[in-house]
RNA sequence: GCCUCCUUCGUCUAGUGGUUAGGACACAAGAUUCUCAAUCUUGUAACACGGGUUCGAGCCCCGUAGGAGGUACCA
């Protein structure tokens, strides 16, 4: 396949939504795979829900993503603008000479005389639809009416004759004529397009070969292959993607969790995970491997390897990936994004002190199989870089013991933590095992009292490193400060 | 209601006429273990149904059922 050109052309109305990007990530993918072009379109052309806002959320989350885009609003490209708004005049020409070449009329119904038709429709149980009443005004006179400012819309004169085109996943799509909507607007009285003038304008102006976009706009293609036809010009390669499901087979949304690409970016997910876990939404490499750069996707990613069916997006498969992408990371790479996450939550400060850095160095080892978001770190490492606020007294005492034997246990750690700072963790270890046997304790049982005491908490990353990295002095304290509650 | 599309373990999927129907997530059991994880081993679990075609069907055809999407001067 040669001279391919895709494009992610979203609407502005919101944050982008997780389906937008398996849709850009597919377009980008089919451009990369066969040295095509890719290029972004923003489809402002409902004003009523244009939301300044998505468009930084758009180039943020392609960034965030690791797409990269060869033409678009910010950085141009030979066939701009890539705005709609901003390509009002050449969506009137092309409905101009749809009218001029008897493919389309202007229509003055009010949007009141249609609620009313619609309703009556549904009254009667008749199919809804427009009556075409505006089909049998003259060209005079819907010039004469327009001229005297009347407002009015652009309408597609549908035609009876059934239409086929070949979805290059699903096949061939037939619809019979009569099923096709009836004279849909085209041009709205605001002299913005519609989505499908809009969608067959710019894509022929813009040298689109491939459309690919979700199934939910499968109803709609007959109508844009018959307006390709109307105008003359070659249909693109339609491709409509699988939708995305929610855990109840229902198209996903709010309501099953998080839905736009920033609420996973702010939750901790790491962009290559949930890149990799959306590839494979849809799409399958063939073999049984899961596991793929983006560098990667692009060299393997083809169109005949895309799924029909809808795929239920699996919330913990995600988290499996993104857990699985964080123990890839390297210590040194894993130290520096804790110190970053600790930093955001105020526990570290702003460049990192040597202090700090050998504390993140330390612990990296430690939480790397522990974490399954990055955003976790904070809350795992707050008692390496902070004070922890005291566990209650009661859970410094182990299940099968009193308050004494937690003292006893305390009292005879204090000494052994004498020195650590010169010790290997795994040293300090030992005199610990030790002295666990020589209480005839397990030595579960004997460092419980000890990880509370330590870190705040009866869960903790291992303790010997984590005390390495708390520091002897104040990993003393804190014993001392525990075993006076349990005495007093 | 009407139109269109879809249908392999609970979920994502491999499979392109001959397989003990494979993998991953989730779940369960065990091993390991300083807590929690991670890791390892094992296990439960699927071709929606009914007809054809064929020596042979998860794969091809036709129905049925179920699900989803669409039915706007929204995209």
């Amino acid at each position: 396949m040669n001279n391919v050109r895709v494009r992610y052309a979203p609407s502005p109305t919101g944050l982008q939504h997780i389906g937008g990007l398996r849709t850009a990530l597919f377009n980008y993918l089919l451009a990369r795979a066969y040295g095509g072009q890719f290029y972004l379109r923003i489809e402002d052309t409902d004003q009523t829900r244009y939301n300044p806002e998505a468009v930084d959320d758009l180039y943020d989350t392609l960034r965030w993503a690791g797409l990269d885009w060869d033409e678009g609003p910010d950085r141009g490209g030979p066939f701009g603008p890539y705005i709609q708004s901003q390509r009002l005049e050449l969506y009137r020409e092309t409905a101009e000479r749809l009218i001029a070449e008897g493919h389309a009329y202007r229509c003055f119904c009010t949007p009141e005389r249609l609620t009313e038709l619609r309703t009556w429709q549904e009254q009667q149980h008749l199919p809804s639809g427009y009556d075409r009443r505006c089909r049998s005004l003259s060209p005079d006179e819907a010039q004469k009416l327009a001229r005297e400012g009347n407002p009015y819309v652009i309408r597609f004169i549908q035609t009876e004759a059934p239409v086929a085109f070949e979805d290059e996943i699903l096949g061939k799509i037939e619809k019979a004529g009569t099923d096709l909507p009836i004279d849909p607007v085209l041009l709205k009285s605001d002299g913005y397009p519609t989505y499908h003038l809009a969608h067959v304008t710019d894509d022929h102006l813009m040298q689109t070969t491939h459309v690919l976009r979700a199934q939910e706009w499968l109803p709609s293609a007959p109508l844009h292959v018959q307006l390709f036809d109307a105008l003359g010009w070659p249909r693109p390669k339609y491709v409509h993607l699988p939708l995305i499901l929610g855990s109840d087979g229902q198209k996903l949304s709010k309501r099953h969790g998080a839905t736009s690409v920033r609420q996973f970016k702010e939750s901790g997910y790491l962009p290559a995970a949930l890149v990799n876990y959306l590839a494979l939404l849809g799409w399958s490499a063939g073999g049984d491997r899961e596991f793929f750069t983006l560098a990667e996707l692009e060299k393997l990613f083809s169109l005949d390897r895309l799924n029909k069916s809808p795929g239920v997006f699996d919330y913990k498969k995600l988290e499996h990936f993104n857990a699985t992408y964080l123990r890839g990371f390297s210590e040194p790479e894993l130290a520096a994004l804790l110190l970053e996450e600790a930093s955001k939550a105020g526990l570290t400060s702003t460049p990192a002190t040597e202090a700090e850095k050998r504390q993140a160095e330390l612990m990296a080892p430690l939480v790397r199989e522990r974490l399954t978001f990055l955003n976790e770190a904070p809350g795992m490492l707050r008692f390496v870089f902070a004070e922890p606020t005291p566990a209650p007294v009661a859970d410094l005492i182990p299940k099968k013991g009193t308050a004494e034997t937690a003292a006893s246990i305390l009292a005879a750690v204090i000494p052994l933590v004498s020195g650590s700072d010169e010790r290997t963790s795994e040293a300090t270890e030992e005199l610990f095992r030790a002295k666990a046997e020589e209480l005839g304790l397990k030595l579960g049982d004997f460092m419980h009292p000890v990880r509370v005491a330590v870190s705040g908490s009866k869960v903790s990353p291992p303790m010997f490193g984590s005390m390495k990295a708390v520091g002897e002095a104040r990993v003393k304290a804190r014993l001392e400060a525990a075993w006076r509650l349990l005495t007093n």
